[in-house]
DNA sequence: GATGAATGAGTGTTCATTCAT
DNA sequence: TATGAATGAACACTCATTCAT
């Protein structure tokens, strides 16, 4: 995490041998802080609470991260570096398309509903229009592959015969992503509203089968 | 909004030459509050910025609603009562099935693009796991007419062989509103992470010709 | 009740008949300022609690007594009246010297115990340095009257040979007040340290016994 | 007083020289605030006066003793706790009774007379029902030290025969207090209805000598 | 690297009181 | 006589951040 710039400079180099361990403390603040900024926002999140679950000083939230808002960079990049890191161990480059297409819906689909927290980051991120976002380096490098990914399967899919053509990676990404991230994110609200529990395993499965249907459906030729 | 009920009951009646005229405080501060938390969240917002906004003394907006998390919801509640009312002058009833449906998906993607508040709101509320809409009384009834609607153009549909069977109205419903909802709620992550303008004009176009190709694709038979 | 400037005027002039029955409202303006100001002090207590326990608009209040220190003062003139009527009402003069002392000893720690009421609002005027009652007129003719009744017991006392001579009446009547009002006054924080209830009925009426005892005691030559 | 807490564990250790000291500041805000709370009662006390008098930033406070309500009992458990020692001090166990129980009298009505504060302190916790008292653990056992002491002065004398018997500890101590605390306690008010200055030395005096006359007449056998 | 004390600007909320009718 | 709306100053309390060690 380039935002823990003390340890930044290091990285390299042979440690000293007498450090005191590892010191998981940048860690454990940037867990508490995933935590605490996903269930109450940037603005509702509390330093004192954050440093609190993570066990440490507060002071310490100030010397690895410089300030509330640095920490929740921090944090958000970390978010989107994870699920990048699972999307890539699917390696559908090696599957079929339609299988491939298959495997990358059921993925955001169930990543949304395992990851709240996630949606959750985003959504506030959102709220601030990606302000923080924005200055980040390494989040447009981050997406370009799974572009890539995409466009790779709806080009192979186009010339077996199984796709049609003229689809725009980045729109079905997000058609993709939308009826995962909806579903979940808007659970309460659409539990309330509809009066049924949306969590519940049978209302979640059912979502999953006819969203793969609802996008793979649009692809077919 | 019955929130406000001091004002109530002389709504009605003669009034003497504007005596005390019918107070537009509590619209404005509405009014207010509804800008202040869609752009702030519920925590990010304050008290004092929404009642300058809404040019009355902060004692008035504690008078009309009790408190800001009273607000809050009274806010919410309007946000939803104004993109039903909207949908229910769609009157879909009346057009025939695909054409209905089609409208529906329009009117949702349209409506998610031009009121971003209304977005926020409901992600703001989501985070705090729709503690405040639960409380609602009205939000139930408010939505039942809602799938009311699309449970008949499905039946409709179906009957006269242009839709599909087995769809469920709610599950539908979603699926529709993830689309629009997605694309504008994270317009600014998605366009910042992908690296293009999401909210220029030819992308909208592009993404609500796909979305509605792919839900009307998917309820063909 | 002079505080109550509109009718002081009036008060004994034939009203005239076509009155809007005699408005309850200052009398129960006054009864609920006494409760308020009784359970919470002056500071503690709210205008708004005093004029809805009332049953009045708050303004009514403003109208009848000015502000809520001028209600204060009110409210201590009309508690002091009250007691002194009682005892008035005691007409020790016609009794023997001992049954009547005695009878000024149990009224006092009787009215003590009845009238927790009274207590806390002698306590919060002293908190105030007796600055609302230093300013009331009716209070030093209100008193000389008591302090003659019981300088007339001690001298009758004293010529019959049940009394000692030499007693203060004024320093009589605060040690006799002390014993009631201390009791009841602190029962709450004498009830705690000491881990006992004071306001049972035996503790009472062995409090009242032996003050009794101890006044009496003192009295005699 | 243990309700600072963070500081308790190194007062023992051998510190380096003068790191960071001992910090007077919960010290300095327990004074100001018994001052304030003294003066106008826990409603009309005002925490920013507390911090200026203490010469301490208002969140210190919070920081120390938690909320207003906290310093309101920690000021209390101070107020009973520097009574009782000096109580303590008195050593009457090594007096003969008698002696032993005017300097007690003695001792009740001078402490009464040089601390108002503490008076006004008790008044104010009893407007509250002892409400922050009861929830002191300290209290009782602070407390029964003194009736012990009580006791033994009245069952000695009692063996001496200068004393009667059947005597109740409490009760006795009840009046005691009494006859000091009522007079200090109530002294604006009184001084206001009699018209006469009982806070003058010659007043004082003649209260004292009566209120001891008056216990130690009714202990006689 | 690590700590607890300290801060000033602000947080939602409440107050006694007055205005317009 | 009576009312509900309106006010501004203050209220207890909290915030992210920095200081001294």
């Amino acid at each position: 995490m380039d935002a823990v710039n003390p340890r930044a400079g290091r990285a390299g180099g042979a440690a000293p041998v007498r450090r005191r361990q590892p010191s998981a403390t940048p860690a454990s603040i940037l867990a508490a802080a995933g935590a605490e900024f996903a269930a109450k926002g940037l603005a509702g999140a509390r330093v004192d609470q954050i440093a609190r679950r993570a066990g440490v000083n507060k002071r310490m939230l100030y010397h690895y991260f410089g300030n509330k808002e640095a920490l929740w960079l921090a944090v958000l990049e970390e978010a989107y570096a994870n699920i990048r890191k699972e999307e890539r161990m699917l390696d559908v480059g090696r599957l079929a398309p339609a299988e491939g297409m298959r495997r990358l819906i059921e993925f955001s689909i169930g990543y949304c509903a395992e990851h709240p927290e996630f949606l959750a980051l985003l959504n506030s991120e959102n709220l601030h229009r990606a302000r923080y976002l924005r200055r980040s380096k390494k989040m447009r490098e981050l997406h370009t592959s799974l572009l890539q990914v995409i466009a790779d399967l709806l080009a192979r899919g186009e010339r077996e015969g199984v796709f049609r053509a003229g689809v725009d990676p980045a729109e079905l990404y997000i058609d993709i992503a939308a009826l995962g991230f909806f579903y979940f994110s808007n659970i309460h609200t659409l539990s309330a509203i509809f009066d049924r529990d949306l969590n519940a395993e049978r209302a979640r499965r059912r979502h999953l089968k006819q969203a793969a249907e609802v996008i793979l459906g649009y692809l077919r030729p």
